[in-house]
DNA sequence: CTTCGATCCTGAAGGC
DNA sequence: TGCCTTCAGGATCGAA
């Protein structure tokens, strides 16, 4: 479900609506089995704290609290949000600060992950000491590609989804970034040149900041902290269009399932 | 080392 | 109405 812009906003989100004095009255864990079970100290350990920020690595939350933060991934169908009303199916989390507030971790597929280390022990964490560079980052550059894709025959596409590579990338973004770039996702990565991984950078960079402006990309389920929908999902060129017409040459777009996930490109705006 | 496919889980949508 | 299949913003693990 969420990818870079979308975690970024809820991100964003979060560091707004979490008031900067506001201690923890209790957690309340209603399922634990999520990926990987829930700690069931959280409770204790979160008690009383406060939370100092909300930070994003990747597709990963970071909640700072004194000494320890938590990890959060969303995985497919994941959010955090404030409860306005009744409590939901699926809320496996409740943080109940001081004022009253209650934020609620929800996820009916249970691939999200809530997990919590001190925060010296971050970088060393088995899920993000893995991760590729920042996109957004100037450490994301050509030098930098053409020397991981050197020899590689995966798709390009695969490439960009790989979080060993690069983060934050997932299906819908690798198809639209490569529409931009002018590139087909099947082409083999080592095939990919100089000039090419330039405007998969550039079109990288543009892609995930106007998502990340229009507040992410809502199909079903996705929502920001506040709730609301995201707002990029009518400025898509290629993802889900199967069978429209290309919005630059009214070609119709093709897709094809690709290591699982289906993928879609404009055969005429990309080589 | 790289690459591929199966797998975790629930729910929505579509075909019959 | 119901039953069955397929698919979904992800990532890990084991096998080849």
């Amino acid at each position: 479900m969420p990818e870079l812009p979308e975690v970024e906003t809820v991100c964003q989100g979060l560091r707004d609506a979490i008031p900067a004095n506001n201690k923890i009255a209790f957690v309340q864990l209603k399922r634990r089995d999520l990926r990987v079970p829930i700690q069931k100290e959280l409770p204790q350990w979160l008690l009383g704290q406060t939370i100092r920020n909300v930070r994003r690595r990747a597709k990963y939350l970071l909640f700072d609290i004194a000494e320890k933060t938590i990890i959060s991934h969303l995985g497919m169908s994941g959010s955090w949000r404030f409860l306005d009303n009744d409590h939901r199916k699926h809320d496996h989390c409740y943080i109940h600060f001081s004022d009253g507030k209650v934020l609620a971790f929800h996820d009916p597929r249970r691939f999200g992950l809530i997990t919590c280390v001190p925060t010296s022990d971050v970088n060393k964490n088995k899920f993000i000491k893995h991760l590729g560079v920042e996109p957004l980052e100037q450490d994301f550059n050509v030098n930098y590609l053409l020397q991981k894709a050197k020899g590689k025959i995966v798709p390009v596409k695969n490439f960009l989804m790989d979080q060993k590579i690069v983060v934050g990338i997932g299906n819908i973004y690798a198809s639209e970034i490569l529409f931009h770039a002018g590139v087909r996702p099947l082409r083999k990565t080592k095939s990919i040149k100089q000039g090419e991984w330039i405007k998969i950078i550039s079109a990288t960079v543009q892609v995930l900041n106007k998502a990340i402006q229009r507040k992410g990309t809502t199909l079903r389920d996705y929502e920001q902290s506040s709730g609301e929908s995201g707002h990029f999902q009518s400025e898509l060129f290629a993802y889900g269009r199967d069978g429209e017409r290309c919005k630059t040459c009214h070609n119709k777009i093709q897709s094809k399932m690709l290591s699982g996930r289906s993928t879609y490109w404009c055969s005429q705006c990309q080589k």
